[in-house]
DNA sequence: TCAATTCCCATTGACACCCATCAGTTCCCA
DNA sequence: TGGGAACTGATGGGTGTCAATGGGAATTGA
């Protein structure tokens, strides 16, 4: 679990991007090569996990919802359905596919944003607002977390 | 668990800071060696942790928000996506990334402070007003704390 | 044969490591 | 009990390494 902070790379014109260091190594990790990235239907950014989060994903639309009803239509349709498996090349890149690109504008600069156990990634300036205005709410509701208690750490 | 007391660093012109011993022992004792920063969103200054507290963060914002809700937005936002993974170079030092340096105001001494299970970081002047405005506030209040019984230590 | 990927290599900066020094404590011993 | 001596944590600076990047060559598939 290092899914965290803000990451800024390059697109280079055949569409290639570096995934970050830390971010990668997680992913690698987790067993695949190469990241899970879909459009984020809330936000103008793309969604990105490794192989875990996707199996998270796809378990939860299958739990939660019956075969066949409109929520798991809608809810695999918008994730599942959309995912773009992307390898990692020699270098640790991908190339975003066209696709994607077009759907958040990015076209030279993208910002990983790391969110725990999946990542975002934003075109720089949409970014910026979209931070500014998730802070202002959260102070306007004054957000409060209820901390969960630690839990015993199987893996070390 | 010994995050405790007041420690005053410098920053020195790489933007280097050590870790205050105590601090860093508990942190490496975590299984990570370095530390996760975020801005502390309530005050003018850094909060500081180990992997542990970290690791916490992540679990309660998914075990108390669902997937694509605001309030998990927000949360997530304001401190997953801003938290940096500073590792210890070989002196126990990190390196603080000029954002968070300008966030709060740090230039060349940083005031540690233990807070139990997580620390934050001042700018010293910053902290003396803030510590005095706290004094007079409990006073105030009259704030009393109900003291939780002591729980077996499995750990040591 | 052509186009689109994928691989390979060269370049470049940031930063992670190494070492040397300093200062504050603790420890030792007269 | 006072004065070192030795350790340890903190600090400063030089340098090598590696992540990120850009472009060209090779491979694949249509």
């Amino acid at each position: 679990m290092a899914l965290l902070g803000r990451h800024l790379n390059k697109i280079d014109k055949k569409g290639r991007v570096s995934i970050p260091k830390p971010f990668r190594t997680a992913m690698i990790a987790e067993g695949y090569c190469g990241v899970y990235i879909f459009p984020s239907f809330k936000t103008q950014a793309l969604e990105g996990s490794g192989e875990v989060f996707i199996q998270r994903l796809t378990d939860s639309i299958e739990e939660n919802f019956d075969l066949f009803s409109d929520d798991q239509e809608d809810l695999a349709s918008i994730t599942l359905e959309s995912t773009h498996q992307l390898p990692f090349d020699p270098e640790g890149r991908v190339t975003l596919p066209l696709e994607l690109r077009e759907y958040t504008g990015l076209t030279n600069e993208a910002l990983f944003v790391g969110r725990g156990s999946s990542f975002r990634i934003w075109v720089p300036e949409v970014y910026k607002i979209y931070a500014a205005q998730q802070l202002d709410r959260a102070k306007a509701r004054g957000a409060t977390l209820p901390l969960s208690p630690s839990k015993p750490n199987w893996g070390a």
